[in-house]
DNA sequence: CAAATTTGTGACAGAAATGTTACAACGCGA
DNA sequence: TCGCGTTGTAACATTTCTGTCACAAATTTG
């Protein structure tokens, strides 16, 4: 999915910052490194990465503060936070999501756990700009010209069958419901039976052709995800 | 899931009433009536309903009227209101909608739509826990993707299965008798014999593999047990 | 140790969920 | 109006899941 993601490691251990670049490398991430809330915001500034973890206690400004400052501006408003505590305090936890933090993670933590947190941040926070082109696997969707297309040629998709691509496209790794689908592709009150939406997945799926259906994957009991990830 | 949401529905029409009721209740609500917009406020207080059903039109206080009410007081402002009108004026919708009503339905509408919007309403209105993911012992278990993994490669889990682990992962270090888990993982009051617990254990440590199935004990003469000491 | 109890295991038929196809209704531009 | 593409639904096919049973293995009891 596009170029490797940015993500900056605030810790004023350098013990703990290694540790989490090292997983998040091996995980495909690209790591900057700061050890203090005043260069960690010039950086982030500066380089503007997709996702900030921040240590809760740093001397001179705290994570929590840094939370606030970015929040406050429009440029670095949107980019998600997780925070890295010692403490699993709940009052700490409740400001931490006042002040607009997306994850929390108590240490100790593995980094096996660190990386699915993030990625499941990344997944809930990239929203994706509306008109941007969407590429997932050679499959790129082009929202301006409202085209969806694989190896150069257009694939052959009615209205709703783009839709529903397009709604996948910006909403991988998650499974849902037929009724959520119908609330998300089809607009909210429209009533239609369930089943339909088995059927547009047909659809969609045998637009797709056999190099791509892979990534409309049943989930048995609850509904539908889109992911390249194999099952 | 949970138990059954209240409907409170307001129509000074009495058949109307009838009508709705026998809609919802069949779709598995329980239904509060009002056949004015004093009692209906009276039993909003008292009985907290999950939505109100207002009908536009009535004598002495009309619906919107009563919707006005309901927002300005704290203690009733979350209840989502769906409006039944006559009138498909577009000058009555943006009415109702500055009101804070959170659905519009025109007369007549078939049961079928009406519960289809309700249930829309009501998704869009009650927002679900934040799902996290769990890890045990590099066992991850990510309900927003509906996905179990270890080492990377997804499990193939059944529902049950999935379920089962979900729950596992969730309520740990503590033994359940078959019994118990009948009630956790099946719901309530379903009739199945008590050794199909067994079975699914079986399949779960299965799915599991060499590598976790210790992870899911056998405690003898009671039950079963996740955990990740070992017994 | 033998009997009794409890749990593990594989197989299987019925049930449930999903895949697939066909078709009638609808909207829309020619 | 006709023809065409799209859509929702029903019906049927296929796959997958579930609960039970019968028997094996393990553990406890006497």
């Amino acid at each position: 999915m596009g170029s490797a993601k940015k993500i900056l490691i605030v810790d004023d251990e350098s013990s703990i910052r290694q540790m989490i670049a090292v997983a998040l490398e091996m995980a495909g991430f690209h790591c900057l490194e700061a050890d203090n809330a005043h260069l960690a915001h010039q950086i982030i500034i500066d380089q503007q990465p997709d996702m900030v973890l921040l240590d809760w206690m740093m001397p001179k400004m705290s994570g929590i503060e840094l939370a606030r400052r970015l929040r406050s501006d429009a440029l670095t408003a949107d980019i998600p936070i997780i925070m890295l505590t010692a403490r699993d305090d709940e009052d700490h936890k409740v400001h931490g999501l006042e002040a607009g933090i997306d994850d929390y993670i108590t240490k100790p933590f593995s980094p096996r756990e660190l990386v699915a947190r993030l990625k499941s941040v990344l997944r809930r926070v990239t929203p994706k700009g509306v008109d941007q082109i969407v590429e997932v696997d050679q499959l790129i969707l082009d929202p301006i010209s409202h085209r969806a297309s694989a190896e150069g040629s257009t694939l052959d998709l009615g209205p709703t069958e783009y839709r529903l691509l397009q709604f996948f496209m910006t909403h991988q790794d998650r499974a849902y419901s037929r009724t959520q689908l119908l609330d998300m592709v089809w607009g909210g009150n429209v009533y239609v039976e369930e089943r339909t939406v088995d059927v547009h997945i047909r659809r969609l799926r045998k637009a797709l052709g056999e190099r791509h259906e892979y990534l409309i994957q049943t989930v048995r009991g609850t509904g539908y995800r889109f992911s390249t990830q194999t099952q």
